[in-house]
Order: C-alpha cells, then sequence, then structure tokens
DNA sequence: ACACAGGAATGAATCGTTTCATAACCAGCT
DNA sequence: AGCTGGTTATGAAACGATTCATTCCTGTGT
C-alpha cells in the first residue's frame, strides 16, 4: 500500500471516518481516549493527509500565486520572502513563478494558478494582462499588482514611488553642492528608469544654474555601467560632471569602476555617486555606494496583506494602490 | 456562479460528462461535431479544470518539489531554472521552497509536499533528513539529492566534484609559476570550503617548493574576502603570497578591492587571483576575474532526470551519484 | 424508574474529474 | 432480415477528506 487513507486510519482505530477527521480539524470534540486510539494510528500507518482532496471538498487551496518578472533579481527574491513570511503566518504557501518578462511564460502560470483555484494573485506584470485578471477576479481570484501601477485603477496594487526616489537622489547630489549632474541609465522605456530620471529632473529644475546631462545605457547591467564611467573618466576634466545618479545599483557600481580606473577619477571628491535599489553589494563595493533603497519585502507582505483583504470582502471591494517612499542612504560615494 | 465544471458543460454542450472528459484527454476518440459543441460551451462558460479532482482522481500530483537552501543565491536560481526547464518539458511544475539553512523550514517544506503528493523532491540538505526522506520513498516519492552527496549513497545525487575545482584552480596557479599560495575562505564547516581547499591542498604538495598558507575567513561575503586582501596588502612585500585562491567568488571580489585599494598590489602582475562558482558578476569585476565554473542549470536539469528514472522505475532502482567536473574560466587576475 | 440534556460518535453525501464496462448506432455483408 | 465489427457516447464508480444531520450514550434530576 503507498498510502493510507482516513478510511485505513479508522479501521485501525475503531472509529468511523469522521471522527478521524474531528481528531484532526476539531480536536475539542474528540474524548481523550479516542484521540489517542487515532493518533497511534495514524502514526502507526504513517498516515500524510491527501491535500487534492482537502482543496476539493474545500473547494479553493491554501496557496497563493506569485509571478515576479525575474527571479534572480535579489529585489524579487526579497519581495517573495517579504510574502512568504506573511502567508506562513496566515497558513497558506506561496508558489512562485518566474516569468522572466516573458508574455508567454507569465500566461502559462496565470493558467496554472487558475486551474489550482489559488486564493490569489500577486503579479509583477509583463504584458498587458487586465482583461486576463479580469477574468480570475470574475472567477473569485483576486490580483494586487506589484512593482507597477495598474493604469486604470481598478486593481490593487503596491509599488514605490521612483519619482520621488529620483527626485530625493537629485537633490541630495546638489544639497552637496554639486551643479552638473549626470544620470546613467536606460533604455528608457523601462518605466521605473523613465520615473527616476523624471524625479531627478525636476530636481534639478527648481535649482538655478544646475544641469542635467543624460547617459543612456543599453542596460541596467554593470558592464553599461563601466562603459559610462570609462566614457566620463576620458573627458576633459572641466567637461566632466560633477555628480553621477546611476539608475541602479549595477550601473552605479559599473561607473564606480570605470572612474576609478588607474587611479582616474577620485570619488566622492571629485564627482559625486549615487545608485538606485540598494542592492547588498552596494555597501560592500570599493566605495561604499550611497543609494535609494526600495522597502522590498514589505513591498511584498504589504501586496499579500491587500490580497488577503479583497479575498474576504465581499463583492464591493474597494482597490487600494499603496505607494512606498523610497528612503536614501547615505554612504562614501557621497560623504566628503 | 464562481466556476464551471464538467458537468455544467456536459449540460450546455448536451453531452455526458464523459464526452466532455473525452474531449480534453482523448479528442481523437470523440467526433468532430461533437468536440466543436464542447469546445464552445466550454468558452462560453470560462470552464476551467479543478485541478484538485483531477490528482485526486489521479492519486498523484503533477508537480516535484525542489528545496533550496538560499534563494537569492544566483547557484541555486541557475539550479532551479535548469530544473524547471526540464520539467516543463515533461509537463510537470516545479515547486520551489527555500529552507534558508533552516531545519525547521525545510522540513515544514517536505510535509507540505508530501501532503500535495508530488511526484518528487529535488533537496538541497540542511540537516539529517535521510530519516525523512527514506519515509517519503516508502510512499513512493522519490528524492534527488543536489549539491551534497548523500554519506550512505542510498539516494541519487548530482553534485559538483568540489576537490577537483579545488585541485584545477591550485594547479592553474601552480602552473603560472606562482608557488606562495594563500587560500582564503571559511568557514572550515562548510563541506564545499573544505573540500575546495582539500583539492588546493593536493594540487600544491604535488610541486616542490610550493607552499599553502590558509587564510580562515568568518563568511563567504565580499565584505570577508575585503578584509583578507587588506591584510595581505599591509603586509612587507616579501610576505605577502604570489596568489590567492578564494573559496568563492564573493570573497575573490572582496579580495580584489582590498588589494587594489589606494592603488595598491597589482592583480595580477604581483598576485594572481581565483575565485570559484563564476557568478555573473566575476566578469564584470574591476580586474576580470578567473574562476571555477559549476554548470548549475545542468545540475537541475539532471537532478531531475534522475529522479523522473527514479520515480518511472520498479522497486529494484540503483541510485545513480552524478557528479559534475568543475571548469576552469581564465580571464585577466590571472593573466600577464 | 423515567425523561431529558448534552456530549460523543456515526456515516452518508459531497466536491469535480477520470475511467471503464456497457450501450447505442451505423455500415457492410451474407 | 440478421449478424458482425467498429466507432462513439454513456453514466456509474472511484479517488480521499470534510461536513452535518442523526443516532447513541451516560449521567442527572425528579
Amino acid at each position: 500500500m503507498v498510502s493510507a487513507s482516513v478510511k485505513d486510519v479508522a479501521a485501525l482505530a475503531g472509529v468511523s471516518v469522521g471522527t478521524v477527521s474531528n481528531v484532526l480539524n476539531r480536536p475539542e470534540k474528540v474524548s481523550a481516549e479516542v484521540t489517542v486510539r487515532v493518533q497511534s494510528a495514524i502514526d502507526k500507518l504513517g498516515f500524510v493527509r491527501n491535500d487534492a482532496a482537502r482543496q476539493l471538498r474545500a473547494g479553493m487551496s491554501h496557496s497563493i500565486g506569485l509571478v515576479v518578472l525575474d527571479a534572480a533579481n535579489p529585489f524579487f527574491t526579497d519581495l517573495a520572502r517579504g510574502a512568504e513570511d506573511r502567508a506562513t503566518a496566515e497558513n497558506l504557501t506561496v508558489l512562485v513563478g518566474n516569468s522572466n518578462e516573458d508574455e508567454g511564460r507569465e500566461s502559462a502560470y496565470l493558467d496554472l494558478f487558475e486551474q489550482q483555484r489559488v486564493r490569489g494573485v500577486l503579479l509583477s506584470p509583463v504584458g498587458n494582462v487586465i482583461p486576463r485578471l479580469e477574468q480570475l477576479r470574475r472567477r473569485g481570484i483576486p490580483t494586487v499588482l506589484v512593482d507597477r501601477q495598474t493604469e486604470n485603477m481598478s486593481f490593487s496594487s503596491v509599488a514605490v514611488d521612483d519619482l520621488a526616489g529620483g527626485e530625493m537622489a537629485a537633490a541630495h547630489l546638489l544639497s552637496l553642492g554639486r551643479r552638473r549632474i549626470a544620470f546613467v541609465g536606460g533604455p528608457a522605456s523601462i518605466r521605473q528608469v523613465a520615473d527616476r530620471l523624471a524625479g531627478a529632473r525636476k530636481a534639478i529644475d527648481a535649482v538655478a544654474g544646475a544641469t542635467l546631462e543624460v547617459i543612456a545605457t543599453e542596460s541596467l547591467t554593470v558592464l553599461s555601467g563601466r562603459a559610462a564611467g570609462e566614457s566620463i573618466r576620458s573627458r576633459p576634466k572641466a567637461e566632466r560632471p560633477d555628480a553621477i545618479f546611476a539608475a541602479n545599483d549595477l550601473l552605479a557600481v559599473g561607473a564606480l569602476q570605470g572612474l576609478m580606473l588607474m587611479g582616474g577619477v577620485k570619488v566622492p571628491q571629485e564627482i559625486a555617486l549615487i545608485g538606485y535599489d540598494d542592492i547588498e553589494f552596494a555597501a560592500a563595493a570599493v566605495v561604499p555606494l550611497s543609494s535609494i533603497r526600495q522597502p522590498s519585502a514589505l513591498i511584498g507582505s504589504t501586496a499579500l496583506e491587500l490580497l488577503l483583504r479583497e479575498a474576504a470582502s465581499e463583492d464591493g471591494f474597494e482597490p487600494a494602490q499603496v505607494v512606498f517612499p523610497p528612503e536614501l542612504i547615505v554612504r562614501a560615494s557621497t560623504q566628503g
């Protein structure tokens, strides 16, 4: 026999299946003596509940689905951990799917979650999934968008205010007295990049004499950042910016390398440098990097919180848009 | 109505539930005309199969469980991707659990997977789980260990030969003519660290006049590596090693920073440096790092392969121990 | 001695899908 | 007309846990 069922347990303990179920789910309804008998039968048979049967009966699983853009990105692993911790407290499981920024994979995971009758879905969307999400909602499966606000406000979302983050970073550089600021980042089609730039521009426009130069990169990687840093280093001193705001920490780390190569530019004395995301590596860089921190785990737990609330509520649910403020982390790269 | 069932579809299409099931699972057995009718009923009702019911009937889910030590470690995300790709091809889903090196969480995930009647489990174990795995096996759920070989050979495993990797790294340094070699790594209680050191020692002992110095670190992090690098830089030139083998790339990156700080030691001219893991960041370091590459995705897909084979086989299954050879990746940090 | 309250245990019905033995139907052949 | 073989469709049973209306006890109070 591969696996014992409640029936087997009941037979061995000399009770009915209903009683076994009661021992499992409402122990207070069962006499001590019977509880002991059933327990020992469970132990002897190595009985383990069949989740599929429970779910079938219950009509709904006790997991929630999470689809992320990139499982390797620390931001998303932190976010997932935040959601998991909150879920565990609620006796729920989080199933993580990695869309890898691919619409097909995203859609496949949504299908899977729908078949599993998950309690809800947390989604960092790739394509235009709103219709798909409306279908899920009709089926009673709520969705909360993470890291991207919904266009039409019909779904709840949790995100960070990248505009404010950009503004904050630029304002910090300006407060150091720097005026010739360069933004390193790209591609501009990524919303986060565009927002951070827009925020920076806003802060810079507000200060007379401050200028903003945009140095576009192909991607948000260390290598791109390094190329940008080297190109700045190769300029005549007078034409260099006196501060750099990089669209994320990987770029900042790369830029730092490019600048410092061959005893080049001194950071922060000649050029101050700030990144974005505050990844673990930022603090460990040759010159510890200032950065804009995003509360990734908090985003995850909050998203799950909203999801639970929506799942518990009746029809007239009001979607909520939560936007977290980013946080400025000052380290050596902008001090001195 | 929250959700339509086969019964609803059958009623609308004017056929029996069995026929609906046939349309879904053996379309060749159903006439074209009926297929069309059923399909349009499915579309109209937005019918989605209930996975719990399928699994209950089938007696087994179509997912496999994976428990990793650290979901944030690129090695494991790559491994997971390898397993997922292979699973997708087999129409299976991978459920990823993050034990975070905690025995309690590991155990909780194994419980969950057992309740879900997964097809099998891939496990990068924390504690002594062998008895638990034997219990799973009795239930018909096979396990394959990843990244750690089983002590008693009773379970299949997939790992990388860290001994050979350590030997390879040290041999490479020796082949450059370096003789005063330092191993940076720790804690020694981690099997991978111990094996890599043992491998290095073996290579060094084989060359007359070559010496090995062990510089212990508290952890496998950039910060620890940097401290080690700085302590080496602060020595009189004559007492410095002429090559460093770091137990992983994070340490190597840190060591590199520590060495180069303030125009200090030239890498590789004065000290050659090699790391381990070949993480993405290695190629992007100020001086691109040589490293020992582990085929992480291949480990994942191979583990899944073994799992499938064991699941398909009858009782007399012979566990297999697969050990992959690591690969030497030479970059600037050991050239010149 | 009897009724009765209330705790404890029962077991049939249920969830949605799949399977499989059976039935229905049709065409071709004797 | 009767028979055969083959293709399609049917519907009841089964998977395993949970639920809930019902039955069974036991002890208390009159």
